[in-house]
DNA sequence: CAGTATCCAATATGATACTG
DNA sequence: CAGTATCATATTGGATACTG
């Protein structure tokens, strides 16, 4: 397999361009949230458990950089900013969708039943 | 989402699951070349290039230890050592030649043709 | 041949404080 | 509210030398 080279980047095979486009800890959990509605940046941050203000900075900026999500600043005080899913955006959800099922199947086969742990987190909530 | 803890790690979601299962640089080339038949240790690290021993032993001693690839040791001299993928290792091949189409998809949307790479390289080999 | 062991560099992520 | 800037830490991967 050739490497391909692209913005100074390596990739080493299909794969790995996929990956670095929408990989990472935090891209898909971003562009999973997104799949529903526009979310702006507080609201996208209170539903991700865990993650930084840094980070969720520097994965909005990289994927809307590589066209999966739309920026829309409006000019208000307080400002507010939303983000939504691009047409590209929409085609990685599904690839997210094919992942996450197969995740979920992983878990089973390691006995974990994530789904009733789902179920159990919004009774507690409740 | 709730978190999940196995064998001390801490998953944040599915598909952050199975990508910690088969995930990283190297466990998808592995198991990828794999997909066609059995192959020893050094015949793997001729396959991919770049992989380093230290990180070809690190990934087939993980992904024996999940359960996607099986070891064989011939008592001989010299060693000889066959890996060879399990049902589950056959069913990670589906998910990577997903995840490779949609890697092949964006590289097009790129502007690059990695198909065509390819044959150009096989063609520079004869 | 098929690994181990050790040390080092690069990258990814996190914590904290500050700002238009 | 929606970020930026800086420093610290953790994880990953690479280089090199050695071994049953």
């Amino acid at each position: 397999m050739p490497d391909v080279i692209l913005d100074n980047k390596v990739f080493y095979n299909p794969v790995d361009f996929a990956l670095k486009k929408i990989g990472g800890t935090w891209k898909m959990p971003v562009l999973w949230r997104l799949r529903i509605k526009t979310m702006r940046y507080s609201e996208i941050q209170e539903h991700i458990k865990h993650i930084s203000q840094k980070m969720l900075t520097q994965t909005l900026k990289q994927l809307e950089a590589d066209g999966f999500i739309d920026k829309k600043i409006f000019a208000e005080v307080p400002p507010r900013t939303e983000y939504s899913l691009t047409e590209k955006g929409r085609k990685a959800i599904e690839v997210i969708d094919y992942l996450r099922n197969y995740g979920l199947n992983l878990m089973l086969e390691a006995g974990i039943n994530y789904q009733e742990m789902v179920e159990q987190e919004k009774r507690k909530k409740i």
